[in-house]
DNA sequence: CTGAAAGCGCTAACAA
DNA sequence: TTGTTAGCGCTTTCAG
């Protein structure tokens, strides 16, 4: 709590220039490697550096210079899905002259829909050089850095992307449940105000309608993109007087939800109840049973935005819209209807 | 390319003082919430910053500041280790009131060492308030600010740690090939300048003598917890000329390595050649065959580093040393050796 | 070749 | 209640 009487712990620019005797320009000259400095000078300062253990700092420096080397990866949290995707961004950035920052801002209630915005005026312009955002839930305006939106809110209009398929994912898995033979197939929505959401409801009915199944607004429930959340809209489908047979996950979360209730209902998986979710994060292949999903391949797509952020950093044009396929993979969480005939 | 002719974009405290026709120190005040506002400039200059998206911008207030409410986590790489380990602090420092800023310098293979030192100076003392170290490959020195180290180098001396019984789960793992019926047990090891690698190589050592097998010299190769090494680890192994029954690599990268080597021998997992690793990350469980390894409880683990932290940035008093039990778990990657009898 | 000085955006004393 | 001032650590002209 007092004061205390020698220095605080983090040595600094003026430290070292006090060490060696010179001015704290000429140790930023030397630091930075600038021309203009006398060798003897420098490696006097070099000295002192390496044995005070100085190095520049992150903050002072980036307030004054225009580049940091950093590239900011924005997120509302480290789950599955973000972290696949933080796996390809380290994996394609190294090597590559840059330092990653993943930025987690306070997220509550209050600030679930904009965070993406806060945190890159917080970190923008400075800190870091350019930023990846992961599932922007709103519009990011023309930002004072270059921006890549990985899953983002919408595809046109704002900042480069990259997804995946979702619409024709969805369809798939929807059309995987049928051809299996099931009619009562069940939709547990994500995040109503995530474009993805949106567009996995929307591949879900296409593929309903072309088979001919009529749409039952009371087989889609939210489910937020969260297991908790899935959990209650499972339990009301499972209530209803004629149950499906089949449900449709919105993300492999939800599907973990659903199973649990599932359990919890001592309904089998997958022979009474069969449930595909979307994702494919690690976890969907040793849930158990084994989570049949729609695999987005999470990693890719971290490595597109890496390349396509670094390209605008240095200024080349690129495209504006990267679309990565989605691809149906079946485990064992899938099955005909209960009653149905066996398998051929 | 050109100099633009109006802003440059991030709007700054400035602009919302001249907007609103205070000054800087006004709109600072109102920003923090400061007392000492008339109610109507107040309001005023909320306005404009609404009107402006205007944030604090977190690397000059952190400049001026001491403490940001940020915590730091230190890695060297997004891998599956440290992101599952992410997953941990993130799902525990929700609703805590902190920011998280995950960083990773430019590894290179001129700082593999001693990154976690660089890093921390980069962003200490200003940037973040406190910072939770991923194995760290080096004692990490009296920093200027509160520090935990998650699996860290040395289990005492140095900062708060957190980590898991390394020795008894490599015992675990070499007890569980012993009792399968092998008797030529080779260790891919881990990177020898960590901590964890010595541990597990010793445990995998005192098994072994436990049960009177005679330590080979031979079956124990460097795989640097990479799977692109280990390849080569097992490869030399596997051309030995009385070559192993079984493996237990030092994680489960490496253990994915010599799965991979085995693969392209020809030899089936598990009844050619069985495999055990280490970590139990959620790649294990749904690699091919079903990985049998020790589980770390990452996430649990990533969890007391900040339970840990929060309690030393909040001045109160922690055990310095925290260790988790680590949990054999068997999947299909063990089998007793060929030529044994089957099981009874 | 070196150092003095200005200033990045912001906060915190202190004056007015 | 408000504004002026100093300065966090650093980089960058610009004189010396």
């Amino acid at each position: 709590m007092d004061n205390p009487p020698t220095t605080t712990g983090r040595v600094t620019i003026t430290d070292v220039a006090r060490a060696a005797g010179v001015s704290v320009a000429t140790v930023s000259k030397v630091v930075n490697g600038r021309y203009g400095v006398a060798a003897t000078t420098a490696e006097r300062v070099l000295e002192v550096v390496a044995h005070l253990g100085y190095e520049t700092s992150l903050v002072a420096s980036s307030l004054r210079r225009s580049r940091t080397n950093v590239i900011g990866i924005l997120l509302a949290g480290f789950d599955p899905f973000a972290t696949e995707i933080l796996k390809g961004i380290s994996a394609e950035a190294v090597g590559k002259g840059y330092e990653l920052l993943a930025y987690s801002g306070a997220i509550s209630d209050d600030n679930a829909v904009g965070w993406e915005r806060r945190s890159l005026s917080r970190l923008g312009g400075t800190l870091i050089d350019g930023a990846i955002i992961l599932t922007p839930t709103v519009n990011v305006p023309t930002a004072s850095v270059p921006v890549v939106a990985v899953d983002p809110h919408t595809g046109s209009g704002g900042p480069s992307t990259v997804d995946c398929d979702n619409i024709e994912g969805a369809r798939a898995a929807t059309r995987h449940l049928i051809d299996l033979g099931h009619r009562r197939i069940a939709h547990v929505r994500g995040r109503t105000d995530l474009e993805s959401a949106r567009l996995r409801e929307q591949g879900y009915r296409e593929s309903l309608e072309d088979a001919g199944i009529p749409y039952d607004p009371d087989l889609v429930r939210d489910g937020g993109y969260r297991a908790a959340w899935a959990t209650d809209a499972a339990r009301e489908l499972l209530s209803l007087d004629d149950p499906p047979t089949a449900i449709f996950a919105a993300n492999d979360l939800s599907a973990f939800g659903v199973m649990e209730v599932a359990r919890e209902r001592g309904l089998r998986v997958p022979q009474d109840l069969s449930v595909v979710g979307f994702d494919d994060i690690p976890e969907a292949a040793s849930a158990s049973p084994r989570l049949t999903t729609i695999a987005q391949p999470l990693q890719e797509m971290g490595m597109r935005a890496v390349t396509m952020l670094i390209a605008l950093l240095e200024g080349r044009r690129i495209e504006t819209h990267v679309q990565l396929p989605s691809q149906l993979v079946i485990r064992k969480s899938t099955a005909p209807p209960p009653g149905a005939a066996p398998e051929a």
